[in-house]
DNA sequence: CTTGAACCTCAAGTGGCTTGAGGCCGTAGC
DNA sequence: GCTACGGCCTCAAGCCACTTGAGGTTCAAG
């Protein structure tokens, strides 16, 4: 298959498939008249790569998921992959949690204490409340 | 004051601060023999940017905020600003949580059922169980 | 044989800086 | 005066994961 129909069927860009081959996540495949060919391992390559993105792994995680699909290793690995990264999940979600209860009580002290007056007296732009 | 010495008070790094004048977030100071000299506004200005970049707004947004207060408009501008940046800081949790869930789920799918098997085999890797 | 879609390569843009190369300025000690 | 050294200067490139654009080639249909 050519690189649209593969592209499409793992419901990727046309310019990110061969993005990813130029830095190598994807094999060059053979070509026919200058156009890239396609076979199904390539499809099936391109859907887990993009299931990897979907759950938000890096691009060296995904080579590095792919390497160790493609050597058929026991999926410890990935397993530990896994849960490195939803370590990395819940610390985003705690600073942005901490972010968010900083900026909600900013905009509430705003609204109960200095709505309308001057912007640089608003109680959102004083420096050192934010627990950052 | 020159650059390292405002850098240091407002506690970002000196190409920062020229990145900033580059961008035209901070206006371009007196120089003396070639070199940049400061002023106590100066700090001020930098001093406000740090602290919505810690709030992480984009640096558009704090653009537009610098502009507010050097104007001094009333401050409705500035609510509304954070007030749609904690919209966005909320539905970036609500992704993360969604994306926690389907992670932590694998994880422990893997455990209970395959942990130790072929990778290509792993619930971790395949498609169409992520709620992404 | 011509149209038009799909393909090709290469370069640059996105955001918010950081890092590096290569060189100038200012001050302190000798 | 002279040298050493830190701090300053500009300009360019690197980071991440792509996207967008320019300008040209190939393929399938009519």
């Amino acid at each position: 298959m050519r690189i649209g129909v593969l592209a499409k069927a793992a419901g990727v860009s046309v310019p990110t498939v061969r993005y990813y081959e130029s830095i190598g996540l994807l094999a060059p495949p053979a070509r026919q008249g200058g156009q890239r060919i396609y076979g199904s391992q390539a499809l099936k390559a391109l859907n887990l790569v993009r299931h990897c993105r979907e759950l938000d792994f890096s691009i060296d995680e995904t080579r590095d998921i792919l390497a160790s699909v493609q050597q058929r290793l026991p999926c410890n690995d990935t397993k530990s992959f896994a849960e490195k990264h939803l370590g990395s999940i819940r610390r985003k979600i705690a600073e942005l949690r901490a972010l968010e209860t900083t900026v909600a009580a900013l905009v509430s002290g705003c609204e109960t204490t200095c709505c309308g007056s001057a912007a640089p007296d608003c109680v959102i732009l004083q420096p050192g409340r934010g627990g950052t």
